[in-house]
DNA sequence: CTTGACCTTAAAGCTAACTTTAAAGTTATA
DNA sequence: TATAACTTTAAAGTTAGCTTTAAGGTCAAG
């Protein structure tokens, strides 16, 4: 198939197909009698395979980084690899919700502090601020 | 005071502060005698709501928004997008921890797979990872 | 009076993961 | 046959939020 079919069937555009290509992420494709570049159905799994370890908190660059030399993807590395990126989902998680919490708590403050006026100083606002966690 | 000193007892380096005057975000500053950036005690507050606005998650290019033409603060422009902010936060949790939980049964299956041998294949890879969520 | 630590500006560089552009060749359809 | 919709490449542009560089001026200490 072209690769604008490709790009379709797994929802990215053929310049990122390329740009995967380019950057060693993908094979170099075979191409046909025109020089356009033709795919077989396994390239589908190669780059959702991309996709996933992106959606993992893999960056591009990391990924090659869990294939073997034989280009299997090694197991144990995988695991750790894998624990590694839950210990840094959960981290984010913990800073996220503080910050949820952060903002509540400010919301509840400006509001019981809107009967003076409609507006604040940003002197005024910074002390609030500065009562709460800055 | 000058430039570094207020870099220094806000936490950020002076080529920052004269990038946020750049941007507007901060007032174009006074100049002594020789051309020097005079700084005035409301200027740390001025940096830190700054800072404060970025880990509430507001961009530079959005925190003028915030502000009147009187250039106070809106309280209730605050409040909204303190709301909005909020529930991107809150969001942003839930994915983490599907992302999260993701991975932790990834990692299981993975672990249980190993039985067999040493690596797997990208053609297994990806199988066990279309049964689980991509 | 020189050395080093400041300060000034405008402009370029950085990161990641693409996207866009330009200039050109190919193919299917009307 | 023309035109629209593909394809190719290399290189430059995009985003945010800075940092670094270059080329120069200022200032306090020894």
């Amino acid at each position: 198939m072209k690769i604008s079919e490709l790009a379709k069937l797994v929802g990215v555009a053929p310049s990122t197909i390329r740009y995967y290509e380019s950057k060693g992420l993908l094979p170099k494709s075979s191409r046909n009698s025109n020089g356009y570049r033709q795919y077989e159905h396994s390239s589908i799994e190669q780059i959702k395979m991309i996709k996933f370890a992106q959606s993992l908190g893999f960056s591009l660059e990391e990924i090659p980084t869990l294939k073997t030399p034989e280009n299997n993807l090694d197991h144990t590395v995988v695991i750790e690899r894998l624990q590694q990126k839950q210990n840094e989902a959960n981290a984010l998680i913990t800073q996220l919700q503080k910050k949820s919490q952060r903002i509540g708590s400010l919301i509840t403050q400006l509001n019981s502090s809107w009967s003076n006026g409609q507006c604040l100083t940003q002197k005024q606002m910074s002390d609030l601020l500065n009562e709460g966690q800055f």
